[in-house]
DNA sequence: TAGTGTGAAACTTTTCACAGCT
DNA sequence: AGCTGTGAAAAGTTTCACACTA
């Protein structure tokens, strides 16, 4: 048997959560098969790199037919590791870590905020609402903690995904903070490359460099390609 | 002669702010000149890689020696249409709408945020303090106004790029009326696939997504390969 | 000598096109 | 008839390795 998880590549790694955000709209809509062709056009890419990543899942399509929404969307959670559990703390409570805790995206799409975490004592103390994947609960919060006790926060409440939302300059010591308290993945908004061991998985997203590509991109399209 | 512009490749366009990141770094302390491999260092990445980038902009290196780093960020820029003067409207002042209009990053990176919109009458009038490349300016603010004034908006204060903040629902519609309003690029935090035209390039940041992939690295990292 | 710029090789990703299943 | 799964071709990207030059 060929056995699913061999070796996914790279590039369908990064392409199954935008798959498995399609599928979650076509079941919410009632829809029970879709096709690679359909399911290209609502993903925005072509038919054919569909069929061939998801055939790195396995074989779980139906010739004439499609493929099972539900079912498919259960083999893209379980070949990303998706458990529906993945506690997030946040580092950093300025500007852009209180927006994301109040952001309520990261809980309703499985990664509750389960702890924040800054080093300023003013901040100690702050309450932020919680929201989890059933939505916001009135009674439930999350305190402010001192970034001292990162270790013991990410013990007591079982929390694998740290984000790092300091200043450029606090970051490393952030993420060394959180490789020390035991994390097992970081997400990173500060625009500098992280020295982590290989075993901590981390990723950077920044807001700025997504606005740079895009102003290449528009330039391009003004002055459509030089003459030779 | 070679001609700069003639064809960067993509993957290329996408590490350029990247490396523009850490060109500004090392300016701001004082570095003249870098080698392809401390940046290739500084910057995460295999140091060829960066010599075959940096080719692509024009031959701008000095053999022996290295590239100058005014110079180099200079060509960059250039590359990436970088003006440091693209105004953004933010589309949507729910909570991460007014997370990412807080956030000074965009303005420090020369992207000033200049104008909000949100369909809820509640909102409008809101204040929220402007910055720009220069830090906060304690008297300059901006004020929320009715999305059916995005025409407008986006005229009179020159904005050319729009940033979606929108629930999922409503960020189609939020594209639409950008396009309407004759905006010239889109970076949208819905994640859902906008349909706009060709002339107007657009991105999607989707933070869940980023944390998806993630668990992907941290679950293969724990099960190291297969055995065949 | 130290470090760029670049052909060519190696590898990865995308796309095509069609056999084969339901 | 319709749609998947996949070899094979094409396109794109990365890495190597070295001629070249300041």
């Amino acid at each position: 048997m060929p056995g699913p998880s061999a070796a996914v590549p790279d590039a369908t790694v990064e392409r199954l959560p935008l798959y498995h955000q399609v599928l979650a709209d076509l079941a919410r809509e009632g829809e029970t098969t879709v096709s690679s062709v359909r399911l290209a056009e609502l993903a925005g890419v072509n038919a054919a790199k569909v069929r061939k990543d998801l055939s790195f899942l396995g074989s779980y399509g139906t010739r004439g037919v499609g493929y099972d929404v539900e079912f498919l969307m259960l083999q893209v959670q379980r070949t990303l590791g998706l458990t529906g559990d993945a506690r997030v703390v946040i580092v950093g409570f300025g500007n852009l870590g209180q927006a994301l805790a109040n952001y309520g995206g990261f809980g309703e799409r499985g990664f509750p905020v389960t702890a924040i975490v800054d080093a300023d004592p003013d901040k100690i103390g702050t309450q932020v609402p919680r929201s989890d994947a059933n939505g916001e609960s009135a009674t439930e919060r999350v305190v402010v903690e001192h970034v001292e006790r990162l270790a013991e926060v990410v013990r007591d409440h079982k929390i694998t995904v740290g984000v790092i939302a300091t200043p450029q300059h606090a970051a490393q010591a952030a993420a060394d903070a959180l490789v020390a308290a035991g994390i097992q993945s970081i997400l990173s908004f500060a625009p500098v490359v992280l020295d982590v061991p290989e075993s901590v998985p981390w990723r950077k997203v920044d807001l700025a460099t997504e606005l740079q590509i895009l102003s290449f991109y528009q330039a391009r399209s003004g002055s459509l390609q030089h003459p030779a």
